[in-house]
DNA sequence: GATTGACTTGTACTGTGTCTAATGTAGGAT
DNA sequence: ATCCTACATTAGACACAGTACAAGTCAATC
């Protein structure tokens, strides 16, 4: 555990979830000027691989980091301003899908994007 | 409609589905060697406005097009090897959100992901 | 004090996608 | 037929996210 990992963490112990890694990188500069880009990616490659931190591809620029990695949850996403929250849907998407449908596949895992507006950009 | 357009089309209406935007510039350019790429990215962000395309975001380095727009499908995908099926499963995710998990958002659509090993990779 | 090894850094590089300026082209107006 | 205008296309430069890698740093150990 170095000072760099220690900044990592914290940025993601934050109140802001679902931060880019360039904005992980931007944050941890405020704490400790000197870390690197390579070192935030690496540090988040880690975490990843260590199930503390998950991958969010809802938006294709950039993947966002979801520390919220032990609470099995889905996301909402504006298709407008980008914004995401963390859903919680009822119901198992997993048992939806039939052994006919699944090709023979080993379906482990089933990710839920739900799009739509968020209040202030279906006011606007 | 020009030439390139009715290309692009082409190479869409293919066996191919689940292009990326470089796989559809490269067999493209085999029919029509002078085509830009600009003019293929051009031409599938027209198609995905109109409706007749999908993007389809399952991997995070390239987006891919999928011309199997009018019938509404998830997809499947093998965490190895990155090849995908379109699938149908049973349910409504939609429903399964329920109004206190909306936060005011507008939800108008769903994508599912299941992601697993295909028959070859969980063999190897 | 020297060695080792993990961590970090800076930088160059790749892949994907977007933008722009210049050129080409089609169709209507004259 | 010629010109005009609007739009499509092109090539290439650019932007952005992410990766690779050689070299530097530092702490722990011998």
């Amino acid at each position: 555990m170095t000072a760099q990992r220690r900044v990592v963490a914290e940025v993601l112990d934050g109140e802001h979830v679902h931060l880019t890694a360039d904005e992980v990188h931007a944050r941890a500069v405020a704490k400790l000027p000197e870390i690197s880009r390579a070192t935030v990616y690496n540090t988040l490659g880690e975490l990843v691989s260590l199930g503390e931190v998950l991958e969010v591809a809802t938006d294709k620029r950039a993947k966002r980091y979801d520390p919220n990695a032990h609470r099995p949850h889905h996301h909402l996403v504006c298709a407008r301003c980008g914004s995401i929250r963390d859903v919680h849907p009822t119901g198992n998407p997993l048992a939806d899908l039939p052994d006919s449908e699944r090709f023979g596949f080993t379906v482990s895992d089933v990710e839920v994007t739900y799009r739509g507006l968020c209040p202030n950009c279906a006011s606007a």
